[in-house]
RNA sequence: GGGUCGGUGCCCGAGUGGCCAAAGGGAGCAGACUGUAAAUCUGCCGGCUAUGCCUACGGGGGUUCAAAUCCCUCCCGGCCCA
């Protein structure tokens, strides 16, 4: 199947610039890049769309860029942003920059060699601008008329309440100029982005035609979105990062299991490189028996598998299976201690638990409720368990209660499950 | 710089001296129904050493028995004028 082919049955073109960009594609042999937002010392779910796309590139044949807009991070970018960002210092975007080179990594392979990806920080040659040269040469090509235009200023510019600074204002600008560098640079001739980017995309395809009376192209992706039309990889109980240490290879896949029926299909075509016949077949056979979660188990651990490894990847999917098929109690102790070394734990000495401790506080100290009276109000209605057997607002647990004579199984809800770790002195 | 409107809990938003931990909605959490889905219904939804106490209505100060509500001042934002 042609490159293009393959990326429209995947739903994954939005808009592009010119036809003429679909038959590059399929020849192969472009350099294309795609910018990622550096205000935070880790991606999050929200960039796994472009990140696997930087990976289809390299698979295509083409010469995937990944920039890390060290400099346009602190500028901030309106688009998509109904207030004014805050900016990150030098040292922040550093430090934000390290750990989220390390995430690319995982997708492309990168080297200095054709054909090799690269990863770039902008600072290099937007640090170099002087402002009266730039505004000299570059802002000359620039249309104010043309700017307020852009959906994400006019948004802001309309908006009641919240205005934008002219520092924002200025950002599709340095986003043309990021474009215009690489075009020079490295030949980049295709910037892809999210739908939100096409503004600025086009802004920078603009400016090479004009400074350089060279064709550069823009291509946009969709938005990954939830059923509910909510944006994809943040919401739930918080934002899903990339990050092993801040969202657990065990976090990870559960989330992507959740995911609504209607949904998975969509999400294996965008965000896996598995082929298309294959999500197909899955497809059929999870229409048939819907509650075997087959779609959403290939999704979770096709996902887990990218972003932190085959070996990461089965561990979650073995300790998510050991939880939630059937009931623990049937289970045998290596199946519980798999469970344990990947979900939530915590640790507690025997002396402790010995002593008694009360349901209420015991669900405070597995994390599992927030504060003490989140965990009276879980209590109260019946949200506690421990070792599959609902807890009463006064049970208080002892060593009685231990599984294997160490271990004790906390659950929130329907879902949320801590392991509780007894050690003997 | 001047005028004017505004800054309320995770978000939106009501409240304009006591009845305000603050209406309503959304989000979130739990229960029922299920398939770790969706939809629906029900309950909860600042914290605590808990018939009370603490924190909270942009920051600080003041008036008052009593302030989110009144006054002063500062900060931030919108709009208009210069």
């Amino acid at each position: 199947m042609k490159f293009i082919e393959d990326l429209r049955a995947r739903g994954l073109v939005h808009q592009f610039s010119s036809d003429e960009l679909l038959d590059r594609l399929d020849v192969g042999g472009m350099t294309a890049y795609i910018g990622f937002d550096p205000s935070a010392d880790s991606l999050h779910l929200g960039s796994l769309l472009p990140l696997v796309m930087l990976r289809r590139l390299q698979i295509g044949g083409h010469t995937p860029i990944a920039v890390a807009g060290g400099g346009t991070g602190m500028i901030g970018d309106p688009s998509g942003k109904s207030e004014e960002r805050n900016l990150l210092t030098d040292e922040v975007l550093d430090r934000n920059l390290v750990g989220i080179k390390a995430q690319i990594e995982r997708f492309v392979e990168v080297s200095e060699s054709a054909g090799g990806a690269r990863i770039l920080d902008n600072r290099t040659w937007l640090g170099e601008l002087k402002v009266v040269e730039f505004l000299r040469d570059v802002g000359k090509f620039f249309s104010v008329n043309q700017m307020i235009q852009r959906d994400s200023v006019r948004a802001r510019l309309e908006e009641r309440e919240q205005g934008i600074s002219y520092t924002e204002f200025s950002y599709q600008v340095l986003q043309a100029y990021d474009f215009l560098r690489l075009n020079d640079l490295y030949n980049c001739e295709l910037q892809i982005g999210g739908s939100d980017q096409w503004g600025n995309i086009v802004s920078g395809v603009d400016l090479i035609r004009r400074m350089r009376q060279r064709q550069a192209y823009g291509l946009t992706l969709p938005l990954v979105t939830k059923a509910d039309g909510k944006k994809f990889g943040k919401s739930e109980s918080g934002t899903i990062w990339l990050d092993g240490e801040k969202t657990s290879p065990y976090s990870l896949y559960q989330f992507c299991v959740r995911t609504e029926d209607d949904m998975v299909g969509s999400y294996l075509r965008m965000l896996t490189l598995i082929p298309l016949s294959q999500i197909e077949e899955v497809e059929r056979e999870s229409s048939r028996t819907p509650e075997g979660r087959i779609g959403q188990k290939v999704f979770a651990r096709a996902i887990v598998e990218m972003v932190h490894g085959v070996d990461q990847a089965i561990r979650a999917e073995e300790a998510s299976d050991a939880l939630f098929a059937g009931s623990l109690l049937d289970k045998d102790e290596e199946i519980i201690k798999l469970a344990l070394s990947e979900a939530p734990t915590i640790k507690l000495d025997w002396d402790q638990l010995a002593k008694g401790i009360p349901a209420e506080e015991i669900l405070l100290s597995s994390g599992l409720a927030t504060s003490r009276s989140d965990a009276r109000r879980i209590l109260s209605q019946g949200g506690g368990y421990m070792n599959d057997q609902r807890l009463s607002q006064d049970k208080v647990a002892g060593t009685s209660d231990l599984i294997f004579e160490k271990i004790l199984v906390l659950r929130k809800g329907k879902r949320d499950y801590c392991l509780v770790e007894v050690e003997r002195r």
